[in-house]
DNA sequence: CGGCGATGTCACCGCTGTCAACATCAAGAT
DNA sequence: ATCTTGATGTTGACAGCGGTGACATCGCCG
């Protein structure tokens, strides 16, 4: 029963993450199984347990990569934006939306808490390097008299909570695909007064 | 075998409904199964059948309920901070973010498209009815010139992908619980100009 | 009183993740 | 050259899951 290939892959680790990647986009997050994964790459259904701590550690190591696409893809977008740091916070949060709706099943996966190990190391690294082009494309846009820490740190949360919001409201489905945001009309102020999000 | 109850339940499925909603903010969505609402509720694990299109006609239906939770909680909000169309916005945001803090695993499923029957009518009109909420929210809140709808439109999504986006990114994790909305010192035209959430 | 639809049970299927035991291979030590 | 050791992959088994169909039981309505 000893097919052509042999008995050790080489590199079983990355193809099953690659796999699981196409997996993911072709059937989506319940698609995605450990047997699905090692099928498709053509291994017995148990050999991924050698590389992942069972499917959260597969789903990891999967969404780390993810992140690692993201950050390169933010990372990309404002560099093509040049030095003018309005369009590089315009690119960043158009290559944030793009993302998310070019990879729908990886962008959630990254996202949702319960299905990753908490403990790995690897997506905690790709997580950060992701939210550090995040934190940079929003970096001293807070127009008060001072961009002392408390703005920028606002900054970056303002940003982010619009174009991630706007993401998934667009993912679920709930956001058709003529809406538009014609942020410069609105003062944001007069919607959302200081203190909205303070603790509770 | 039989057991003490009477072979009918009475009111399954309203029983199912509400012992779903349990298991979801006690064990998360991963720990709502067909078999252990039917086991909370101490009847056979095919029982719900009769009263569901499998899971996700009970999801559906919990999810249902989730969002007439969600649009009273809105409402609620809203008459309480009177006629001020300020301060209604500002009272259905804050009901928005403390719905989703709340019951997270209950939010989470309510947008969760994939898990949920597209055809369950009773969820479309509870999802109207809670959206409906947010539009009366963000009414009429377009600063332009006039209040035109293409404005009124504009101000709904973005209201939404704001509240929703620091709702999800606080349930994910992701925002730690000091991080504040200093909304008031940012001109959001400064960051993001229109046109940023076109067609791809 | 008798049937009949609604409701609940039971037995089974295929799929999943996890585990334990075993087989195979590569590389270093003797 | 041979042995040993650890990593890697296979096989078989298990319990839990959603789904299905056959059957049992109840309450209602003619």
């Amino acid at each position: 029963m000893a097919q052509e290939g042999p008995y050790h892959h080489g590199n079983l680790r990355a193809a099953l993450v690659i796999a699981g990647i196409d997996l993911l986009e072709e059937a989506g997050l319940p698609g995605l199984s450990l047997r699905a994964v090692a099928a498709r790459v053509g291994v017995s259904h148990s050999a991924p347990r050698n590389h992942f701590r069972g499917l959260a550690g597969l789903l990891s190591a999967i969404a780390a990569e993810g992140f690692r696409r993201h950050a390169a893809a933010l990372g990309d977008a404002m560099a093509e934006a040049g030095e003018d740091r309005a369009a590089r916070a315009q690119a960043a949060a158009e290559a944030y939306v793009a993302f998310a709706l070019a990879s729908p099943a990886l962008f959630t996966l990254m996202f949702s808490k319960d299905r990753l190990d908490a403990d790995d190391a690897a997506l905690w690294a790709a997580r950060s390097e992701s939210y550090d082009r995040l934190r940079e494309a929003a970096r001293g846009y807070a127009s008060g008299p001072a961009a002392s820490l408390p703005e920028n740190l606002a900054a970056e949360t303002y940003l982010w909570s619009l174009v991630h919001g706007f993401a998934r409201l667009r993912l679920d489905g709930v956001l058709g695909k003529s809406e538009r945001m014609l942020g410069r009309q609105l003062e944001v102020g007069e919607i959302l007064p200081k203190g909205l999000f303070d603790e509770p």
